[in-house]
DNA sequence: ACCGATTTGGAACGTTTGTTTCAAATCGGT
DNA sequence: ACCGATTTGAAACAAACGTTCCAAATCGGT
């Protein structure tokens, strides 16, 4: 019927989300996008619309790869202090790593975009909710398992752990340290006891 | 000798500032600065050199009024819990009052611009050390009067702190409801006692 | 081998970008 | 009242922006 794709459709989106993810929606160009992809002008907007429906596509690739596999660590956890343990250290290992800094691709958008595009913002609100759902549970079951302390509602502390990621991603990008990131895990796990 | 300036240099400043930290960096165009500053294009350049030293002007004016403010804060305070509380709910307060979600400025441009930008990442580090000092201070007083644990050195408990008020900001730049913001706030004052 | 559909390459589109230029206007000092 | 210095306004700049257009190339189905 037609002549046939020359490329992988998702593989390039995986180009795109790490162009954006390092540099943010703004600051890359639709010739940014054709050098890293390699792929012609028309081909990019044949293939994903335009500029902001591939950013958009991005995000969820992002979510469909990364949030998805915290959740799934979340919600087949034997151990619930083990695995938001390793889930925080996961984060540190990440950003010492990234020689980029490029941190959360989520945190990025919600700051850089968030409060400008709602379409984006319904994105970012609606990975946020999964992640603390996913959390709440983990942890309600480690309070059933006493491991954490039950003062304090798992909703609240699942907030509390989500917005540590948050600051961790944040400190990350701005450069910290190893240890400084250390510091706030360990205080943050102290949290939960 | 010269012609009058016909505006207030500093005046216009904090006029930029709020734009910039509204905007960000890359979606802040020179001709939004004209509209917003309300004076002519060669005035801008004539008195605040280029865009992007206008936006370096900006940041250190955000500093030197907001985050001394904290820095005062904290350094004249008798009694830090007392002081550390009403610090974390003041950013819950700014966040309700601010129907842009404007978060932090120091937040919003590490994210942004921090990975690619060496002077702004410098100027961000610079404050963000200020800060975590002057916080670490606080709470080894804190520690000294009793009021927090002892278990955890100073220094990791100000880099939590700070942490969680970069989280704070996130949130709420991503336009989280209040009851998120306490939850975040009870659990992060509860892992210093 | 040809047709219909689709992708490709490259040039071109009109806007907007950040910045500069320059004459006219306006000030303080003498 | 004039001079020298500076600011102002408006126009203009080249470059980059996101996007579109179209002819040429390439495919699968018959």
């Amino acid at each position: 019927m037609a002549r046939k794709k020359e490329f992988d459709e998702d593989e390039l989106l995986d180009k795109a989300l790490s162009l954006f993810w390092d540099k943010g929606y703004h600051a890359t160009s639709a010739q940014d996008l054709v050098d890293r992809l390699g792929i012609n002008r028309s081909s990019l907007y044949n293939t994903y619309t335009d500029k902001k429906t591939l950013f958009a596509k991005s995000l969820r690739q992002y979510q469909s790869k990364n949030t998805n596999a915290v959740l799934s660590l979340l919600n087949n956890a034997d151990n619930a202090e083990e695995v938001i343990t390793q889930i925080l250290y996961a984060v540190i290992k990440e950003s010492e790593e990234d020689t980029l800094a490029k941190g959360c691709f989520m945190v990025n958008t919600a700051v850089e975009l968030s409060s400008h595009d709602k379409e984006i913002a319904d994105l970012v609100t609606e990975n946020n909710l999964s992640v603390e759902d996913a959390l709440s549970k983990t942890i309600e079951k480690g309070q059933r398992d006493g491991q954490f302390k039950t003062t304090i509602d798992s909703r609240a502390l699942a907030r509390f752990i989500f917005s540590t990621i948050s600051g961790l991603r944040v400190a990350a990008r701005a450069g910290a340290d190893t240890k400084v990131l250390e510091d706030i895990v360990t205080v943050a796990l102290s949290a939960l006891r």
